[in-house]
DNA sequence: CGATGTAATTGTCCAGGACAAAATATGAAA
DNA sequence: TTTCATATTTTGTCCTGGACAATTACATCG
């Protein structure tokens, strides 16, 4: 057994490793030239460790709206140069401050520390400004820091568990079973991204309405099932930017279809952004202030019920 | 577009609800006649609600260790008489009471009310107690609960973000960076059950272990970066039953390889139960006390370095 | 009764073609 | 030039049906 032995992965060992389907691995091999696995004893496909890293890469910049035909068959280095060309989110000076501080508290891997500083700026700003003027942008800044090479992706990973730590205490505290709207929170399957929805319902519980979590990737059959049963005014799923676009819309639509006339559908995080199909008694919350946006037009439709 | 139109999935979203890969429901539909799908104006499978139903039934009962060629082809009515025949766990007097009490009150939609009971119960018995006598037998009552038809899904999904959310106070109060072993907790990617990391989080970290979670599916390669970079004297993994047995000890040896022979690698879990092969350098944790006396070997080895 | 060899079971992989939905390009009308 | 509708290309998903190795069950022998 050689290096490369050790290190090559089976299709199925990518697609979980990376999220990309084994049909779709195996069609941009033939569309494209890449990736080109080895094939082992038995004829299967069998890819190198760094054939791999280059497909991650790859998802990540499909993420950002590039599309296959452009950069599947470019090397890593032209990846990185990509990446690199991609402009930098402007941030205020408060804001890069607490950025960098993020970053290089991640690099020294001090979880802890990483946690009391963001408690501090939570308590000095105010949830509300912390979740939106803080946590959005670092998100951003962290999940591209990987991609330029800045920090490793378990970083990224603590400090997403970091966050969602802080997040959960917060409407944990919160949480006031009284309260209105009742919001019943979650993500589809195959959206593991639970951070976004942790930002909106810290947020909701703020602005008073009580939310009820089903975790992530909750089927859309249970979701119908826990609405009623919850007496949910609203539903809100959250879709982050890597879940495929493709199925956001006939999901909602599926979900909408077995939901409550009464009971409303909020689909929020970056991944509904991309969505340009109208679907009736679905609301669209792109970002945290849509979201809010919504929380307020249920008030005042309640406050003058069938006017 | 009619009823059946309304309800019927494509068999991507049936992999998605269910948990069952596209090549093996297509090959359980030609080897035992189930499932047995519409087909729409594509010819594509669509299949229709209550047949996803006995599929997740199905599945079930293969995580209890059935074997497909005796119940993919059974009725709904033989796959619950099936359960039934199942002996229910056997518990003492005060766990039948703990557990008839959080039936019921998740029946009743009550996560808050749930919350505050086993938070007494966690208070009078002390952490260790609470997560071995009560949360393991508990665990199992809930999903037996729900396969037997007394509770519904989202019911389940509650409870484990009640029981998540309890346990995770827990771990963050213990934490202290100077605890030794260095723990490294995550579980693999398709592992998505991350409460019995929490429950081994939490009674790592009240033995005086300091345990870092990467939190749930975590890539192979990602964990072994993460090992070196957080001075990991252990490395542990959770599987849940219903982790295909097959990859566990695949995957395993293959993270063992590319760890640093100083880490030791744990797997707990009640999926590892299943695990026959013998695995060099991996020590298999099924239950709660041999992850315990995997921490007290820890200690002694360290003790004698070297003897 | 345990071990060992044989047979059945079961999940995964393969090729390569078909197709619809989405994205993009093209061209005509305002 | 802008706008909108119509082609065209791109892209992901699904299909069939066969092959195969790993696992599990079973039967035979010591």
């Amino acid at each position: 057994m050689n290096i490369a032995d050790q290190e090559a992965l089976s299709i199925r060992a990518v697609e979980r490793e990376t999220g990309i389907s084994k049909d779709v691995l195996r069609k941009w091999e033939s569309r494209y030239g890449f990736p080109a696995p080895l094939r082992d004893a038995q004829g299967e496909r069998s890819y190198p460790a760094d054939q791999v890293d280059r497909l991650r890469l790859i998802k990540r910049l499909m993420d950002t709206g590039l599309r296959p035909s452009r950069i599947v068959a470019e090397s890593a280095e032209n990846l990185h140069a990509l990446i690199l060309a991609k402009p930098p989110v402007e941030a205020t000076a408060s804001i890069a401050r607490m950025r960098d501080l993020t970053l290089e508290m991640l690099r020294h891997e001090d979880p802890a520390g990483l946690r009391r500083r963001l408690q501090r700026e939570m308590l000095s700003r105010g949830v509300e400004s912390f979740v939106q003027d803080v946590i959005t942008p670092l998100n951003h800044a962290v999940g591209e820091s990987w991609a330029r090479g800045g920090i490793d992706i378990h970083e990224e990973h603590v400090y997403t568990e970091v966050v969602q730590g802080l997040l959960r205490d917060v409407v944990a505290q919160l949480a006031d079973t009284r309260a209105r709207p009742r919001v019943l929170l979650t993500t589809l399957p195959e959206e593991e991204h639970g951070i976004g929805l942790l930002m909106v319902a810290a947020l909701l519980s703020l602005r008073g309405a009580y939310c009820v979590s089903l975790g992530t990737q909750t089927p859309v059959q249970d979701i119908a099932q826990a609405a009623p049963a919850y007496n949910a005014n609203v539903v809100a799923l959250s879709f982050s930017i890597a879940y495929p676009h493709r199925r956001i819309a006939p999901a909602l639509a599926e979900l909408r279809q077995r939901l409550d006339e009464e009971t409303e559908l909020w689909a929020g995080g970056a991944g509904c952004a991309r969505v340009s199909v109208a679907l009736p008694g679905v609301r669209l919350c792109p970002g945290m202030r849509e979201t809010l946006d919504a929380l307020d037009a249920w008030r005042v439709a309640k406050a003058e019920p069938a006017a």
